[in-house]
DNA sequence: ACCTGAACACCGTTCAAGT
DNA sequence: ACCTGAACACCGTTCAAGT
């Protein structure tokens, strides 16, 4: 929008969303990326002067797409609950979406203005600066956390699947053995009971979302 | 505990501390480590098979510390608050340990027995497992993030200083006036209403505490 | 304006060899 | 059991030089 993008600008970006997809974040490397794209390494440097900065470029372009995707509906409560769907339907569109937008302080453009479209939501409420501020931190670095744990998860598991084929289940079935029973009884019978399955799903998702904004809520009655 | 420390295998963890606090873990190298200890860089390697074993290592060093410095008192809520104060307290005394035990899945001893134990504060409630866990999980992870987005901060913030000799307030107004007003204009009223430097205080961290715990006490009450 | 080759100053990790 | 030197296969980034 700020600035118009050049054909090979846009190039770089779309090359590293390929990246990303195919060698994660931790993997990612300008001289791949170059590669990808069929020039050398320090090309890329004319269009992002770091690694970094290309980083920051991804992550807005994840906001803006958010920020797009995202239309007011019903009351505050109504709002942040599909706000927070939304964005966590958009960061699964990329890959390591939530790292990069995790890894950048939200000062660039679109990644404000999406705050900001989260605070307009409770912006009538009876709260101060401070809570509404920080409650919609909390709703944002909650998607945010539930992405990250989810990637993670995959990691883990694909790397112990090609190394040991065994499921991440099973393994973890195998550490509990090590560990004295009676010291983490609860996590064990949960786990065995097959909670397991159930991290990282769509239920699990709204089902922490949710007690976030009945907090949140409570605290409106409380000081109204 | 079940691993006897060597007394250079405790070296290499105490050095890791150091480097950590000095130069952050986005700089952390096997080969400085070794230097501070004033060993080669592959001497580590007898010690911890990968970088990655050693950050693990150090997480566990993290919870196992949460753990003996929580001690159960009042009811579910009060235990809760307690626990995350007090592993927020921990957090801070080690440098990067929210990287740490962010970038850890919860597979280790310490780890498991930490977060069996802040389930056991919730073990009696009228809630099922999955409720339970989810809940936990929220509630660690809140702590996590706050930790994180405190150390991005001061991250962001040291390094303008010692670029521009800017302060990130002044920066992060400089970058709004760039954005059309309208289109933040909440965030920008907040952040020259002074918000910016309520970021991360106590009083921030407990406010966010309190809509979860509330969250989680209206979920008690509606199943009970 | 856009791209390259060569180079700098680093990485994590392996491994034969030393004591 | 513990440590080293040398080497492998990488990094991000700079910069003079090309077109």
């Amino acid at each position: 929008m700020n600035k118009k993008l050049s054909v090979s600008e846009a190039r770089v970006l779309e090359a590293s969303w390929e990246l990303l997809a195919q060698d994660g974040i931790e993997k990612f490397s300008m001289r791949k990326l170059a590669n990808l794209i069929g020039i050398q390494a320090p090309s890329i440097y004319w269009y992002f002067k770091s690694k970094q900065l290309l980083f920051q470029a991804l992550a807005n372009q994840v906001a803006k797409d958010i920020l797009l995707a995202i239309h007011p509906q019903g009351d505050w409560k109504e709002q942040l609950h599909d706000y927070a769907v939304t964005m966590r339907k958009q960061l699964q569109q990329y890959p390591c979406s939530a790292q990069l937008l995790m890894q950048t302080l939200p000062l660039e453009r679109d990644y404000l203005q999406m705050i900001n479209q989260f605070l307009q939501a409770i912006e009538p409420l009876p709260l101060s600066d401070k809570q509404k501020f920080n409650y919609i931190i909390c709703v944002i670095n909650y998607v945010l956390c539930h992405e990250l744990d989810e990637y993670e998860r995959r990691q883990v598991e694909t790397e112990l699947e090609s190394e040991t084929e065994q499921s991440l289940e099973q393994w973890a079935l195998h550490v509990f053995e090590q560990v004295p029973a009676e010291k983490i009884s609860i996590i064990h019978r949960m786990y065995t009971n097959g909670l397991f399955a159930e991290v990282g799903t769509d239920e699990m998702f709204v089902s922490g979302l949710d007690i976030l904004l009945r907090g949140i809520e409570q605290k409106v009655i409380a000081s109204s």
